[in-house]
DNA sequence: AGCACGCCGACT
DNA sequence: GTCGGCGTGCTC
């Protein structure tokens, strides 16, 4: 048979590439194709196009559909998500496209995707009717109209960049008589989209943020030199306090590389994109400028299907000059890439929980030292593994180490000692001490502000029978229920298992059952008594269950409306609180005994963030800990906001006890009906395993239950491997996992590189 | 992973 | 007599 081949990339977790026919004019690696697959047609990727196929004649299947409007995907690209393959053990397609929205792996999609946007001019009669048309609060709609009016031909993404609601106006405009259509100028999605707009029309929408440059410090200046000078691949960690400026330092580098080179593209990782409104105005401010109704796109996973294919058709076709987005946008395909920013660094949420358990912090210092350019992780708190590489001098590492805005100052640390004020006869009213009660009652006499931050949600973590001993318990999973007293029920906070709360014990039928513990509802309950006339808010994942109420909660704050908020580690992160002068920490000592060993890492973090809410506008700042441990080193080093004394300290630990970052580590994962079986399966894995090379200088631990052994009725364990060796972890990993697939059994596993739990 | 096929228990 | 439980096997 002759004809041209196909190897396509497929979302499954077989370890291959799949053959097709492809008659028309063989298109490049790269490229889409909707692809019949058992009985489904579904869309792959083109790695490889050859003139024959080993797999036999009968069985190779042609391609459906080419998917040629969209450019192929680089050659590079390819290397990053094979790159990724390998390292995270995946197959390739397992996890290109994954990497691609939704929308473009649906070939019903493909039109409307890559239609040709209509260009619109406007008509004498618009000319004449526009003007008294418009609602008069309508300023998008004006600026519209007006760069009409000023002979400017506009597209439904020039109208999107005014409002995002302004897409469907032209349309409906040009229906009115008052537009009309300009003959169509050449197919979208290739690379000539950049100049089809100017920067007047794309600005929209930006004038009530000011664009304002504040002043550098010398820390900063010299921070901004150092990024932009950078040549070739330029690892640097921005170790700022909170405060500091770190942001600014990103917006001076980036207007420092846009100057230099107009075309090039950078991505900015946030951890969690809905908490940094902020954030992305002050980007969309500062850049302005740049040419494109695209400049600047958001890549995340709340957004709309359509939305997303369209941030990531602008940044795959080099429209977009600035790609602001979580951690998938890590995976965007961007051929100008040319630095990358990775905020917050050390947040666990860049580390992908599900599926292909990927940290995009990691693969955005491969894409960085793939291109040869700069990229700088930037925190108050790095992770150790950033501090470490830095100590080698891996990273450059560059320090902010005051705050920027003047007369603020770090706020001042201090321990509430549970014990002594026990001893004392002071005992706390519900978990709340009287000296922060005071502060508390002190502060909403000035007229400011406060946040009390626990990090436990609903109203008390156990349910329990003084008589009997009873533990209300998920009948699904190995662990206790959560009461949310507002809702009136019990709930799991593993597999969202839900029940009304009972009138007595189940067990023993005492009526007396009582909350155990504290939750921020219990928290929010107890401090509207302890200080009256107080208003307290509280903001967690329940109270923000609704889309967007996040949003107005804080708004709320900002407005001044609330004197206490309460809340989880929600509220520590990236708000800049103007009033908020005192920071209350309940409940943190349970980490600092914890069996994960980066439990106090994760914990220091928190605490340093949170105290950074306090005192950022000038006002004094406070920070009281309630603890039981008060000359525990950890708040120690909190309480002087020390963060390097705690990273070396913690990093020397970690070397004695050869823990990350000095030893590599993954985890085979096994899910299964019964913990036995899923025990037999670690137990058989691990045998073979010894088996293999390298193995020896690869280490095994036994199998352990997970600390929730049982989540919805599935039990878990798991195997812990390591190896000083990073190259023989991979060696073994890769020549494990088929011996793994033989291994029979009605279970599900899977391989985790880099766990951040274990 | 999907999605089939295939062989045993309680129901319109 | 069927509907449906999930075990097993295949996908170019």
């Amino acid at each position: 048979m002759s004809g041209a081949f196909v190897r396509v990339a497929l979302d499954s977790p077989l370890p291959t590439l799949f053959d097709y026919r492809c008659d028309s004019p063989p298109p490049s690696p790269g490229t889409l194709v909707a692809v019949p697959f058992g009985k489904r047609t579904i869309v792959g990727l083109i790695v490889e196009v050859s003139a024959h196929s080993d797999v036999p004649a009968e069985r190779v299947r042609s391609v459906e559909a080419v998917c040629s409007a969209c450019a192929p995907l680089s050659s590079e690209w390819l290397e990053l998500v094979s790159f990724a393959a390998d390292y995270y053990q995946r197959s390739l397609g397992e996890v290109a496209l994954p990497a691609l929205p939704q929308a473009l792996r649906d070939p019903d999609r493909w039109p409307r995707l890559f239609a040709v946007e209509p260009r619109y001019r406007l008509t004498d009669a618009g000319r004449a009717a526009l003007p008294d048309a418009l609602p008069a609060r309508a300023a998008a709609l004006r600026r519209l109209a007006d760069a009409l009016a000023g002979g400017q031909v506009l597209g439904a993404s020039d109208a999107r960049a005014l409002h995002p609601k302004a897409g469907a106006t032209l349309a409906a405009w040009q229906a009115q008589g008052w537009i009309e259509a300009e003959p169509a100028a050449g197919p979208d999605g290739a690379l000539d989209g950049a100049a089809r707009s100017n920067g007047e029309t794309s600005a929209a929408g930006d004038e009530r943020v000011a664009a304002v440059r504040p002043a550098l410090t010398d820390e900063q200046t010299q921070a901004v030199d150092a990024i932009a000078g950078a040549q070739g691949f330029a690892p640097f960690l921005l170790h700022g306090v909170t405060g500091s400026g770190k942001t600014e330092v990103y917006l001076r580098a980036l207007e420092r590389l846009f100057a230099a080179r107009p075309d090039a593209q950078a991505l900015v990782l946030v951890p969690e994109i809905n908490l940094t409104p902020q954030f992305e105005a002050a980007f969309r401010a500062r850049f302005a400028g740049l040419a494109g109704a695209e400049a600047i796109v958001t890549l995340h996973s709340a957004m709309a299907d359509g939305e997303r294919a369209r941030s990531w058709l602008a940044a795959h076709t080099g429209r977009a000059r600035i790609v602001l987005g979580t951690r998938l946008a890590a995976l965007a395909s961007l051929p100008a890439l040319a630095m990358i920013v990775v905020d917050e660094e050390h947040e666990p949420a860049y580390k992908q929980q599900e599926g292909l358990r990927y940290s995009a912090r990691d693969l955005a210092i491969w894409r960085a030292k793939q291109r040869g350019i700069a990229v700088v992780l930037g925190s108050a708190t790095p992770s150790l593994e950033s501090w470490w590489q830095a100590e080698q001098g891996r990273y450059r590492r560059l320090s902010l180490s005051r705050r920027a805005v003047a007369d603020a100052v770090l706020p001042s640390v201090r321990m509430i000692d549970l014990e002594e004020e026990r001893r004392r006869g002071r005992g706390s009213v519900d978990g709340i001490s009287g000296p922060l009660v005071a502060a508390l009652k002190a502060r909403l006499e000035r007229g400011e502000q406060s946040l009390v931050f626990l990090n436990r949600r609903g109203y008390a973590p156990v349910l329990a029978c003084d008589a009997c001993g009873w533990v209300a318990g998920c009948p699904r999973c190995s662990a206790y229920v959560v009461l949310h007293k507002n809702e009136h029920a019990l709930r799991c906070h593993h597999c969202g298992w839900e029940s009304r709360v009972p009138r007595a014990c189940p067990e023993c039928g005492n009526v007396d059952i009582a909350p155990l513990g504290r939750g921020t509802q219990r928290v929010e309950e107890t401090l509207a008594a302890l200080v009256p006339g107080a208003r307290v808010l509280r903001i967690d994942a329940d109270s923000t269950r609704r889309k967007g109420s996040a949003q107005t909660l804080f708004s709320n704050v900002h407005a001044g409306e609330v004197d206490i908020l309460v809340g989880t580690q929600m509220i520590a992160k990236g708000h800049d609180f103007q009033r908020v002068s005192l920071v209350g920490v309940l409940n943190a000592d349970a980490a600092l005994f914890s069996h994960d060993f980066r439990a106090s890492e994760r914990l220091f973090a928190q605490l340093m963030q949170v105290s950074g809410r306090a005192g950022r506008s000038g006002l004094a700042g406070e920070v009281l800990v309630q603890t039981r441990y008060p000359r525990h080193a950890l708040y120690h080093a909190l309480g002087r906001h020390d963060y390097v004394g705690f990273a070396n300290a913690t990093l020397s630990e970690r070397r004695d006890a050869q823990l990350p970052p000095f030893v590599y580590q993954a985890l085979l994962r096994a899910e299964a009906r019964t913990l036995d079986a899923a025990f037999a399966f670690l137990k058989a894995a691990g045998a073979a395993l010894s088996d293999l090379p390298f193995a020896e200088r690869v280490t095994v631990y036994d199998a352990v239950p997970m600390t929730i052994v049982k989540v919805a009725n599935v039990h878990r364990a798991q195997l812990l491997i390591e190896s000083a060796s990073r190259a023989s972890l991979l060696a073994t990993l890769r020549a494990w996992q088929p011996m793994l697939r033989t291994l029979k059994g009605v279970l599900r596993w899977s391989v985790e590189v880099d766990p951040l739990d274990i």
